[in-house]
DNA sequence: GTGGTCTAGACCACG
DNA sequence: GTGGTCTAGACCACA
């Protein structure tokens, strides 16, 4: 799988790598077990810093995608590993909030916004129109 | 309508107003030609510094939800005056990825997603369980 | 609260400061709402590095016992703001596990141990001791 | 006794055998003068590398739990030849001190601590809820 | 002033 | 080789 970094992005680069494998487990392009670069590699790749990749990977790993292997650096944890959905919810709730609240402003009514949310959905599933 | 502001929360005090606000007008708190308080009056109200509330005050302008009255007035702009929904989708997209991704790696499919989004949607529109 | 840092533990800094900062909110020394050092005074103070502090304070941030506020730095969260004991009974068990173990094999029976056990949170929670 | 590693923990594989094999020691699996596997066959059986199983066998003699038998051979010593406890109070004190203050802050009183001391205590001992 | 991010370069523990 | 930790010094966003 590929990853690629915006310098110029106001996200921060650790944040950039962190939703782009988070798709990437999405989209099963990274499957469970599966070895991630080391963290010295993608910072070559990338010619970004090793802190900055690492930072990625601690996050991912707190949030539990990913964990350290022994042997193998980093790998994709099974999805049943993931934690519980009630937090999830409340999460991405306040998430969706504002997207909505701007939603209601342009005027896209409730059904549109939900089809468009189940497009989106979709697209990521299915390793749609990259980023 | 009141407006409150968590110092505590990660995201910024600007950011906090812009949201809320937006979501007043999403919510008919805030009509079409009504006046916001002014920055000033806001700042004191709140007690957070004036640039802070310029801040706020200077996004939500550049968005296109408000606009400059007379002087340090700012009313809230009709709809049908808002920016054409091309751009706005491809926005909104990008913004939704990110929660689609961490849904699916969660379990949540693609129905649920969207009756989720929907759910939110509606709170949002009906002034729902307030932030 | 006094903070200090052995520089030849095998633990490294920052988890020693986490600890500390933990046994002082336990002991009562750290009240919530209360402001830590900023995380250059820290820094400066144990003459560590800056993302040594930092480091220190994010995992707390991330356990939930602290929390950055805007205007104050990082503050004691309240106890009820913590997360639930189901998953902390879980990680404390695995924890005393070995403790248990070498306990048994040095020939502690379990009411000493337990009396023990006691006796240290006692100690912890009154800011008996200090480390 | 059988012995397993996990890759995926964060703690170093020397360190799982030393906790398992002082729990088969605690629950009496391992029975004082019994032979270990030696370092060869058990770096086989587990495949690990071989200075990872000498590690553990190492550590595990320093703490006095086994003693080198003929060439290669590995016994579990008889208790009372294990070290004082005035030391291993010291020692238990400390692993216990963080363990008790994030109880503490998690509202686990004192009493509720010492009865979950004791029942990992009692687990640990009738080689309870394996690990 | 605060925290947040990034860089460059180093040393260590582990396997 | 892997990840984990630490340092020194820099720039930015926020309030």
């Amino acid at each position: 799988m590929l990853l690629r970094v915006d310098f110029g992005s106001e996200q921060p680069l650790y944040q950039q790598l962190r939703d782009q494998i988070v798709e990437g487990i999405a989209a099963g392009a990274l499957a469970p077990g599966e070895r991630l670069p080391s963290v010295r590699q993608l910072a070559a790749d990338l010619d970004i810093n090793l802190q900055t990749a690492n930072k990625a990977y601690a996050l991912l790993q707190g949030e539990g995608f990913i964990k350290a292997h022994k042997r193998e650096g980093f790998v994709v944890r099974a999805r049943d590993e993931l934690a519980a959905s009630a937090e999830h919810r409340r999460e991405i709730t306040s998430k969706l909030r504002p997207i909505c609240a701007e939603a209601v402003c342009r005027g896209m009514s409730e059904r549109e916004f939900a089809r468009f949310a189940a497009g989106v959905y979709a697209a990521v599933k299915n390793g749609g129109p990259a980023r």
